[in-house]
DNA sequence: TCTATAATGTGAAAAAAATCACAAAAGAGA
DNA sequence: TCTCTTTTGTGATTTTTTTCACATTATAGA
């Protein structure tokens, strides 16, 4: 079982997206077709539907709900990785009822914050702590991985708290870079750049 | 003037949020404090910031505010793209309030949406118009691109709906594939493809 | 049954990206 | 003033990714 490139990843999951509405439309899909609504070659599609260990039939393409549940298999959809949020502003508010999370495998616990006015509310059906409870958290329920979305100035001050409760794995949703101990991991997700690059092309 | 890859644009991005910090407490940085930061190699920093026209010191490292300012002039800071936000749910509330937005020429214009509760509110100063007036809007201002961010069911025939009044660009925030003319560009934004990536490392 | 063709699967080549290695030089400190 | 060190700048190399090209073959249709 090779591992998969972060490229193969992110195109495989843009074929899943795509099987996700044509599986129950056509039975089989062609390399042609998956490339032409991605602007890619087709030869790549196939490489990397060759990577998932799916055979397709000659004439007639990938069987669509074969490809699926393979891909889904190959990326682990089913595979849980649970996460607080921290930060319960919009971009928080907006991910924790991003009700698609789950289909992918993430699970989000509760959210944290630290205005007053927001503690104790929910949102789809999660309770908003406290930041303060942090520890506490972590302690009870052992998970170590937060979704950072306060707004930039705060990020880094907010990520030496969480690292200092043990936090050992940052999603980080705001424009800035943090710095952590070399044992934290920290993700960039970065729209701005996205932005960017897009209107580079 | 060469044309720069979406690789060094991601990561001058991420050289810029350091620099916003750092600016006004060191006035130089080095490319081994920026390849710390963020696990790259460090003369991998040096070719970046060779390709923004930046010369360092030796002994020193670059100056930060020099730096900082040819990359927002090198990734075009200033230069404006204006937008409706089609989708004024969750997500598109969030885009709508991210105020970094307008410091890297993201122009937000209204937001679109069908519901008609949500139709004639305002979301950090901005209309929520009824979906049907995209055509009045779109030949008032002559503005052709759009944040997609209605729930994934609905992507596809609100994206056939934004082409046939024109619209040329969308930067599509649901987890769904479109299929658009070869006129029409789309740009995917992606979480749950950066999530699968980021699990695999 | 036969044939034409549309699709796969995959080596080879090309292109792009990352890493390595080191000369050069500017500044710090003796 | 001299030396040592730190850091840049950049060729060369390696690795990764993409594209090209085509042999193969299963199926649809005659």
């Amino acid at each position: 079982m090779t591992e998969l490139s972060n490229k193969v990843i992110h195109r495989l999951t843009l074929y899943h997206c795509i099987l996700k509405y044509t599986v129950c439309k056509q039975e089989y899909i062609s390399s042609f077709e998956i490339a032409d609504l991605l602007n890619l070659d087709d030869s790549q599609v196939r490489k990397d539907i060759a990577l998932c260990g799916v055979l397709g039939h000659k004439k007639q393409g990938y069987n669509s709900a074969d490809l699926k549940q393979t891909i889904e298999k190959k990326l682990s959809f089913k595979q849980r990785k649970e996460v607080f949020i921290i930060g319960a502003g919009h971009l928080g508010t907006a991910l924790a009822n991003y009700t698609d999370f789950k289909d992918y495998g993430i699970d989000i616990l509760c959210l944290l914050d630290k205005n007053p006015d927001k503690i104790g509310q929910e949102i789809n059906g999660k309770k908003i702590f406290d930041l303060e409870k942090l520890p506490n958290l972590i302690s009870r329920v052992n998970i170590k991985n937060i979704i950072l979305a306060v707004p930039a100035e705060q990020a880094q001050a907010v990520a030496d708290y969480a690292v200092q409760c043990g936090v050992q794995f940052i999603w980080n949703f705001t424009p800035s870079v943090l710095k952590v101990p070399k044992d934290v991991t920290v993700y960039y997700e970065n729209i701005i750049s996205s932005f960017l690059q897009m209107r580079n092309n």
